[in-house]
DNA sequence: TCTGGGGTCCTAGGACCC
DNA sequence: TCTGGGGTCCTAGGACCC
């Protein structure tokens, strides 16, 4: 079973002011900011997620923009998951307004698995005057499809007889992990729909996309064997890292500098919060004209320390172009490992590592950035301002917002 | 007033080792 | 008398998801 929020930060706004309701809405971030969900009276005038705000209000002109409180979204999330765990302690959450639940355990105890759909429903209009829609079929993939095809409020089946026949003329997009540009080289080689990619000889596919051919084939005939996997089963977290667009484009290293101090500190106290270390520090750089380079560093032993990970960050920074205007940076590291704190030896490192969590106890007591390096007050961004698919209710991937 | 932010996975090439 | 074959690690970039 896959059950999707409609349109779910627009919703939860309109909940929660009821002015909103009944009117077209988009709830967006700040700064240089786009749509990140537009209520559904905004999507029938074509307002979509994506676009910025003078799109949006050339779509529809007396569209209002709420800024978005991700705080709210995410405790809402975490209720509707806990819900969700009544019916099956198999609940594998895919973003914040998104879930795959394995109810072939639970199908007895509840009447079956429409009528554990009917439940969850009534039950999260009831508790949050929210609406979702579900889709139940054999497989995640499937069940994926299926929750697409009616919203909102939707509740759509496909059962195991049914797959060929839903499949044969659907566009292969339609499937979650066909993006655009596998779209186009599968339109290359004469395949629209699922049923003609199915029959589509393997070895072909495999010649032009690898190993995930082999997959691509399996997505057209509906197959897909992954489990569903609740969060205690969830592989651990690879990497941290945080980006942001720039209020204006920024040329200068020093102030570009001043932006990755910031960048470190939020990476550093997220890794140090879950006791984990990386090894490997990236930078990533947008310039204004869009092009996207990243650098990455290996260092000779992992570190959670915002100095460190700036000071790579830095290093990293010197080695690109900064004659061009950039537009956003990010800061993130890899190759992590568990690593306990430990007080270090020697007197320097010993009292950075006192510092640091000195002034973490303070962030956690009195809020983000209330301690901080003088440098970053200059800059004055805080937290993320959208929040991201990849967050979970808690643990590292629980980031911080606002 | 064009174009957010946090992730995962895959590919490809080079360095290095035996 | 040019330069095998297998492996790991590192870096850069791109596709995809919401």
């Amino acid at each position: 079973m896959h059950v999707d929020m409609n349109a779910f930060f627009a919703s939860v706004e309109q909940q929660a002011n009821p002015a909103l309701r009944g009117r077209p809405i988009a709830v967006i971030g700040t700064g240089r900011t786009v749509v990140t969900t537009a209520s559904y009276e905004a999507r029938a005038f074509g307002v979509r997620t994506g676009m910025n705000t003078w799109q949006a209000r050339q779509a529809c002109p007396h569209i209002t923009f709420v800024v978005g409180d991700n705080r709210k979204y995410a405790h809402t999330s975490a209720r509707i998951v806990a819900m969700m765990r009544d019916y099956t302690p198999l609940v594998e959450v895919f973003s914040i307004d998104e879930a795959f639940l394995d109810v072939t355990g639970s199908l007895n105890l509840f009447g079956g698995a429409e009528s554990i759909a009917y439940l969850l429903k009534a039950r999260i209009r009831h508790e949050f005057g929210l609406t979702c829609s579900v889709g139940i079929a054999p497989n995640k993939l499937l069940a994926k499809l299926a929750s697409e095809m009616q919203k909102p409020d939707g509740l759509t089946i496909i059962a195991p007889e049914r797959v060929p026949e839903v499949l044969e003329g659907l566009p292969v997009r339609e499937l979650c992990g066909i993006g655009g540009k596998v779209e186009r080289q599968l339109a290359d080689l004469g395949i629209q729909t699922c049923g003609q990619l199915g029959r589509y000889p393997v070895a072909a596919l495999k010649r032009r996309f690898g190993v995930v051919g082999e997959k691509l084939s399996r997505m057209g005939r509906g197959q897909d064997e992954a489990p569903v996997i609740p969060p205690e089963k969830e592989d651990p977290v690879k990497s941290i890292g945080h980006s942001m667009t720039l209020e204006q484009d920024v040329t200068g290293r020093d102030t570009l500098a001043r932006y990755l101090l910031q960048l470190a500190e939020m990476v550093g106290r997220r890794a140090r919060r879950h006791a984990v270390s990386g090894r490997t520090v990236h930078l990533t750089v947008r310039y204004a004209d869009f092009v996207t380079v990243g650098r990455q560093q290996t260092r000779v032993s992992p570190t959670s320390r915002s100095q460190e990970i700036y000071r790579d960050a830095v290093t990293l920074l010197d080695s690109l172009d900064l004659t061009r205007p950039v537009r956003l940076v990010g800061v993130s590291v890899s190759g992590l490992v568990h690593q306990a704190s430990q007080l270090p030896l020697f007197d320097g490192e010993r009292k950075a590592t006192l510092l640091a969590a000195a002034m973490d106890e303070a962030n956690d007591r009195f809020g983000e950035f209330a301690v901080t390096f003088a440098s970053i007050t200059e800059t004055g961004e805080k937290g993320a301002r959208v929040i991201s698919p990849s967050w979970r209710p808690d643990g590292v991937r629980k980031v911080d917002v606002r």
